[in-house]
DNA sequence: CCGGCTGGATGAAACGTTTTAGGCGCTATA
DNA sequence: TATAGCGCCTAAAACGTTTCATCCAGCCGG
């Protein structure tokens, strides 16, 4: 059943090529009784339009594409919810790109898109810093938005969330719970992330300067697997240093940290308070409910797709912008003193 | 900034066009003197290939789809990051579609995969049953494998694990442990997995027939707040009615059971014992660990695949395979009576 | 009856590749 | 010395759309 094409359809309805392409792209401008004998045609031949050569002609493709770090990360597959919900709205198709932390891959994910040509990227890069990979999509002339990053640059879009206010917040509860040693997990630095949060931490702890003390443990990724080797290295230490707190630079290593610690035998939060990041879905589900700092991820996803979107419809006019959301606590059992006996 | 395309590059290097296209597929066919002033003018140029072109030669793309039922589902993302390697390792593209259960997107996105030459599909269909979108695909010759649900059918290759056995194994537990009134909680029943799991947990029960019974409450989708929502009626009944265990379609819904009985004050597994499907990685981290039967999630994604792209490459020759795996009971605390008062 | 307009259809060009048939100059062999 | 073969390259066709300039028939107003 080789594919039929719009020359067949053509010729089966008794009308010319550029005929069937105006039924398909403009039927208002075709006779109804044309237009009815061309789709009887289509459907009889069971005629498929071919993508590449729209695309070949148009010299873009209706594809957006959305590259995230970890694709069984429960934030990242919100965040492409909320994409999805806008990409679709604007008849346009989202293709998912796992990165998985790797900047080849990442490189890799990126080359073959602009072969591709798609219409425009929404990306949270493995590193940030300087992005010849972006910058040369930019020059091409394809959209990209940064997705839970801030831009310094003026050149793209960008959605983020504060992730040095979520830090602070984060490290002022655990002040508050009268914690004096505390500890950073996360890694690694090189992803954005990572580095504001713990950013934003270490301010908090500056300006209070009553004594505490932040120890920091860098992860290779920010995985449940991470999170328990590192609460390994942390419980190996005598108890004198032994952090009484830990805030994790996302709620995987946190839940890992608690399966760890709890195996070992010791009590969350008495012997160990956990606060995580992202509050994904299962984060108020673990054995001892986590605390978190809550992300506003659909809307994360949602926003920048919109913004993408407005820009590859507006072209040149476009002027960039920068979207922040603000990071909010949900304390649960996990860092709460006063609750800790409660069932 | 426009994109340079092969008829430049060509003119730039004082070749001809077909030299250029031979320098990028058949590099050995070219002297290197002239190869080496292709590739110059290639990255003088900036020069990125346009894949709609290639493909519209080519007839057929280089990527691969993948349409889930629920891409925020920790098992489908486990089944995606499976799949990818076998993808990758081969030289081609996955793009992941998420179906959201919903027939209509399904349908939508289908179509478009085949407007774009997708080289092959793999898919877990929302409906079991005849699926005319996907006899169009494999009409058109576009390989198609069934990812997580076994075919009748000879016209496809299929990848499953045993649903039936899973069913008879969460079932066969709960009556060991000496329940007699025991819920099935999934939907809907459309889904293949979920009409098959309650077979198997049927059939369990009706082959040991000592007059337990089974009460069956359909779900409209097999997430989180679902779960919670169809706890709620099960609490509702008088207490000599509620059953006093559930086994879940998977896990999703088995967390919003435990969310939803524990924060009514009831124990678990005291006064409610409850079993999920899938053990995703949550599972085991849960408030209380969860009872689960697992499925091979990576390699279920790894080996569709697999046979996809061996039907890929071998055309005409190839013989479709059913492959099944089998699942196995991990029991944990939210099932298990003796352990129900160990910390 | 003529000129202009309009709705509807046509034909060809263009998009950027890949592929195929062939050409050219050289060397090795008979 | 003729010839076959080989290495390297070229020119042109083909893939299936969309678009644009044209064309044609009919109609209306003058």
């Amino acid at each position: 059943m080789a594919a039929a094409n719009i020359k067949e359809v053509a010729r089966h309805a008794g009308v010319s090529l550029g005929t069937v392409s105006n039924v398909l792209n403009r039927p208002d401008t075709v006779a109804p009784a044309t237009r009815q004998r061309v789709l009887e045609a289509i459907t009889e031949l069971g005629y498929v339009r071919n993508d590449s050569a729209r695309q070949l002609r148009a010299g873009q493709s209706r594809t957006i594409a959305i590259v995230v770090l970890d694709v069984a990360n429960p934030f990242f597959t919100d965040v492409v919810r909320g994409a999805e919900q806008a990409v679709e709205e604007a008849g346009a198709m989202l293709v998912v790109c796992n990165s998985g932390e790797d900047s080849a891959r990442e490189r890799r994910h990126l080359d073959l898109l602009e072969e591709q040509r798609v219409r425009g990227v929404l990306i949270t890069p493995v590193r940030h810093g300087s992005q010849p990979n972006l910058d040369k999509l930019i020059d091409r002339g394809i959209p990209v938005v940064l997705v839970d990053r801030g831009s310094g640059r003026a050149s793209r879009c960008s959605v983020a969330v504060d992730d040095v206010l979520g830090g602070r917040l984060a490290m002022d509860h655990l002040l508050d719970q009268g914690h004096r040693r505390i500890a950073y997990l996360g890694g690694p630095f090189s992803i954005a992330q990572v580095a504001e949060r713990h950013a934003g931490a270490a301010a908090a702890l500056d300006e209070r300067g009553d004594g505490a003390e932040l120890r920091v443990a860098t992860t290779t990724s920010l995985t449940v697997a991470a999170g328990r080797r590192a609460a390994e290295d942390l419980l190996a230490l005598p108890a004198r240093q032994r952090p009484t707190a830990v805030f994790c630079a996302n709620d995987l290593i946190a839940l890992g940290v608690l399966q760890e610690v709890t195996a070992r035998g010791m009590r969350v939060p008495a012997d160990m308070a956990i606060v995580g990041y992202d509050d994904i879905e299962f984060a108020g589900a673990a054995a001892v409910p986590l605390s978190s700092v809550r992300q506003p991820r659909e809307q994360l996803g949602r926003t920048a797709a919109q913004l993408l979107l407005e820009e590859a419809a507006s072209g040149e006019t476009h002027r960039h912008r920068h979207v922040v959301f603000q990071p909010e606590l949900v304390v649960r059992r996990s860092s709460d003193q006063q609750r800790r006996n409660r069932r």
